[in-house]
DNA sequence: GCTCCAAATCGACGCTCATCAATCTACTTT
DNA sequence: AAAGTAGATTGATGAGCGTCGATTTGGAGC
């Protein structure tokens, strides 16, 4: 009986012992895991993707009254997909009166975008 | 009392008409908007993310036993994430023997990446 | 004051998600 | 054939999500 383990590349090893020495580690850490994949959940619905890209092909602020009608949902949906948004650090809100005007925060998508690629 | 309903930038309008002339329309349409949603949508979770990255860094094929440990997760839920991002057309699977390789699937987050810009 | 309006919030509904322990499947080794 | 192993599947649980109708909030206009 020989001391050395002998690591195969089949399934001859210690019992316990992992089937492969793990050589392959995320350059991504955790920390920042969690904060492209809050963006990318934001970006998870078809409705919020579009309020994004119609956000970011104005580069102006635009009025919710005119992202309601884009949409067949109802305004209260609208607004809490807003809040998503907003809350994920993506777009930026602004009160006008009785109307509320919307814009996308630049940079926000920078950092998942540079990811990608 | 005159005809012509005056549109003011304010308020006064004709009962029922929408507060503002919709302008703006998403260049993104509905089917690519969904399409890439899913995609964002499956990058939404930092474990999916993380194994994305160790995936996309790896160029070639990756074992799941290499996978797991880089998690405090129970494997199952490995196997899970991993069919999750195999249903979004993210990594394709491979088995050999025991073991089940992972690879990202070239071009498939490209439409976001480009969207992203 | 009161009324009207845009937008946000609330409360509830069904559905989906992330996670795990337990089990199952398919393969390898003895 | 029997035992062992990698990975997938199942079933359950608790949390979260998308949606809506109803209500509330805070201005604007009469």
């Amino acid at each position: 009986m020989s001391v050395d383990l002998e690591l195969s590349p089949k399934t001859k090893r210690a019992p316990g012992e992992p089937c492969c020495e793990p050589v392959v580690y995320p350059d991504v850490q955790r920390e920042q895991a969690t904060r492209m994949a809050q963006v990318a959940k934001a970006l998870g619905d078809p409705v919020r993707l579009q309020l994004v890209d119609v956000l970011r092909k104005h580069a102006g602020k635009v009025c919710v009254c005119e992202l309601v009608p884009l949409f067949d949902i109802a305004q209260p949906t609208v607004s809490h997909h807003l809040k998503v948004l907003r809350e994920a650090g993506i777009v930026g809100s602004e009160r006008q009166g009785l109307w509320a005007y919307y814009f996308v925060i630049p940079d926000a998508l920078n950092e998942l975008a540079a990811w990608l690629g």
